[in-house]
DNA sequence: CTGAAAGCGCTTACAG
DNA sequence: CTGAAAGCGCTTACAG
């Protein structure tokens, strides 16, 4: 790093001269505590602050009184609009508790996870947000050695003793596959991740006891990426396996298959009716507008949040609503 | 903040007697220097750290030398992915530099964004990355005060002294005209931004030196966002005024266009052939593919975080190459 | 209500 | 090659 000119910083002690007091009292100022100061001598400190232009040292601060207002946040992959958005939640709510955020991404590695969680410890973060996917193994251990809290979001690890915030999965699932019902679908395929757990497994679990005679024929895979839907599709038109009406487990793959079905030719929802399970904002703007399930990011950040500040908070149950547009026929 | 368990943490203190030496050496063996050290205390120091599971703690470290290892991160806007690409570049070149990352939105308010460098300049960051848009205002002389490094991406203030790290987006405006040129379109319209400053002023200004006769009559503008574009495109198709050849200045709009042009029925390319000049990953999968000019994103953090090593380095241009694709009609 | 001073966990001259 | 000690800029008992 190109090393920093060096400005002389003004600290606490210039401040303290200039105003005829001690550090400590320049302290209780500008924490508004914790010990009282007379209106006068608070004048003086506020004056001599403006005039020196002081800005107190986080750094200092944070290695006295051991609380850096740091959190760190760790996505299972940043590039997915999901997480990415989830983060953007999480970060607001962050910000509007005066806290800074540390981010990281996993990129579903479990060693680059492990990685980043040492590094923020070492840089002494408050607490921990993880937004997990599989894949992640449990960092708790990790984090409790250190003596920071951490709390999972939308994924958490097996059996992992930290607490985790996630939508209602399972009724989202039924819904969907309900609303394609309605339409007289008979047979709704589920196209879910490559491995499936936590709550893409619940979603699919959710599915599969609606599903009737043969899920497994109607059980499709690819990784979450618009990419790998695109491809997926494409080849079901060649094999003539297009099913009638389909779930997707995430938007990535929704918008996969919207691309790949329209490079095919495959008319959704005429020929194709689908829904999603995601509900990110991009959802709202495909061709044709997907019909989801809304998760409620905004909800599960919040509740992470809260979380940090208070472990005993219990997070009310998160209802991800069926927000219906086109994809589905409606 | 929940306060944190009080672990014992163990220090340099205490490998440092573990090992039998002093607090000194631990530092020489734990930085790889400045100094150095016989092989045979170097072993005890580092089976002492391992025996007690010592990690060095980086906001007593960054007291010291002055140096946090933290880079912050401003984004104009973190919900629009060109941004968000460009963000996760920076992080990740930053990571393999083993640079940690504050990570802050400022929402396109001159306010936020002056508040969040403050913050981070209380932080103690080592050096700030703006990755700017049409409405921050130069935050140099606050870094500059501060003596810490700053560079723009994407955008820079009017007459700002930061270095900028931009693509050539004059090359890519010129580019997506003529090959809608090249498609029969005489008549190629633009859909700007709502004041297009900066680069986005630099793309129309180049579609407009090519647009002929009456350029004021082709220029369209609306927010840079998917709502905006998709209610924009279902307004000209009402009134009949839907042009049929047309560059948008991101990828949001193009994608929004696409949204709204699938709801009216307008077949795009077939009766609105489409090139958009970000060329975002999310642009390979819209219905249709959308044809673009796509920013080097990788070349431009890159760029960006080579300069914040060294402030001499010369970006090399960075060219945005055409990507043809199925919406402008190939 | 205020001051003098210790101490957070490191790094780095200074001295050997 | 190594140790004893000062000091980074704060916060917070301790004493008045």
């Amino acid at each position: 790093m190109a090393p920093r000119a060096d400005k002389p910083t003004t600290t606490m002690a210039d401040v303290a001269r200039r105003a005829g007091t001690s550090t400590a009292v320049v302290s209780y100022v500008m924490n508004d505590g914790p010990r009282a100061v007379a209106a006068a001598t608070r004048e003086r400190v506020l004056a001599a602050a403006a005039e020196l232009g002081y800005r107190p040292n986080r750094i200092a601060r944070a290695l006295r009184s051991r609380t850096t207002g740091v959190v760190g946040l760790i996505l299972a992959d940043s590039p997915n609009p999901y997480f990415g958005d989830l983060a953007r939640h999480v970060e607001r709510t962050l910000d509007e508790r005066d806290r800074l955020v540390l981010i990281g991404n996993a990129g579903y590695s479990a060693e680059r996870q492990r990685r980043l969680v040492d590094r923020f410890l070492a840089a002494q973060v408050d607490a921990l947000v993880i937004v997990s996917a599989d894949g992640g193994e449990d960092v708790t251990p990790q984090a409790e050695a250190a003596g920071v809290p951490i709390v999972y979001v939308h994924h958490g690890p097996d059996g992992g003793r930290a607490p985790l915030v996630e939508a209602d999965n399972r009724h989202a699932a039924q819904e969907a596959v309900t609303h394609l019902r309605g339409h007289g679908h008979a047979r709704v395929a589920f196209l879910s991740g490559p491995h499936d757990g936590g709550p893409v497994g619940r979603r699919r679990a959710a599915w599969q006891a609606l599903a009737g005679d043969d899920p497994d024929a109607l059980l499709l895979r690819c990784a979450y990426t618009r990419a790998d839907a695109d491809a997926l599709i494409r080849r079901l038109v060649a094999d003539d396996a297009v099913p009638r009406a389909l779930v997707t487990a995430t938007d990535e793959q929704a918008i996969g298959i919207l691309s790949g079905a329209w490079a095919c030719g495959l008319a959704v929802p005429d020929e194709l009716a689908l829904i999603s399970l995601d509900g990110t904002p991009e959802s709202a703007h495909t061709a044709p507008a997907l019909t989801v399930t809304r998760q409620p990011l905004r909800a599960m950040a919040e509740h992470a949040v809260e979380l940090v500040f208070d472990p005993a908070f219990q997070p009310p149950a998160a209802h991800a609503p069926l927000v219906v547009r086109r994809s589905c026929g409606c």
